[in-house]
DNA sequence: GCGACAG
DNA sequence: ATCTTGTCGC
């Protein structure tokens, strides 16, 4: 068992090393957020891209899987990875960033669900989470979040809701960008839209399988 | 043993 | 994440 964690660990090292922290470049147009609930092994993945000038859904991909990994704490990305990977496979694969249920590099060995699919897909992705993982040495000076004196999160605020969020740099993005990006997406609920959108069409499949 | 856990 | 009723507040 003790084998099997080194093993994981040494996966995830692998990963952080192959991140890359640059800017977007690029007018964001698009913007893709992906979710998956559960049920039992049951997993109900939606990705949903949208059109942030239109503040419309311009694609939306659904499935059900079945997953045999377990859930544990920082080894996310080897339960909820495969899916991720499946539903943008079978996507347009378009999108000018990717949103992330989870974190990116605030992470023990700076290898969060989105910074593993950025890396694995090479596109930009920002990861976004209810709760910073316990145990993380993370500062937070203002709305920054450091971890090891780096600039890696920043705490995400939407207008007009009391609850906050982390957001963290994935893959190929800046500080900047994410600040940009949620700015985007806020519409005055909690989560940044495409990814409320996704969370509430796998929430619903889920629902409807007892029919 | 008990409670907690990025989802 | 999911299991779950009513209830308080905007």
């Amino acid at each position: 068992m003790k084998e099997y964690f080194a093993k994981a660990h040494s996966i995830q090292k692998q990963i952080a090393k192959l991140v890359e922290i640059t800017p977007i470049e690029k007018n964001v147009t698009t913007v893709v957020g992906i979710d998956v609930s559960y049920r039992g092994n049951l997993a109900f993945g939606c990705l949903v891209k949208w059109d942030v000038k239109k503040e419309k859904v311009i694609e939306l991909v659904k499935r059900k899987f079945e997953v045999k990994f377990p859930y544990i704490s920082t080894l996310l990305m080897f339960r909820e990875g495969p899916i991720l990977l499946k539903l943008y496979r079978e996507s347009d694969r378009d999108g000018d960033v990717y949103l992330i249920n989870g974190h990116g590099l605030l992470h023990p060995r700076y290898a969060g669900l989105a910074t593993f699919f950025g890396v694995i897909t090479g596109e930009h992705t920002i990861g976004v989470a209810k709760r910073l993982i316990r145990g993380l040495q993370a500062k937070i000076v203002g709305d920054v979040v450091y971890l090891n004196e780096r600039e890696l999160g920043v705490i995400y605020r939407p207008r007009s809701v009391k609850r906050h969020l982390y957001a963290s740099i994935g893959n190929k993005v800046t500080i900047g960008d994410i600040r940009r990006v949620l700015r985007k997406c806020d519409r005055g609920f909690k989560l940044p839209e495409p990814l409320r959108l996704a969370h509430i069409e796998s929430r619903r499949m889920l629902k409807n399988e007892n029919l």
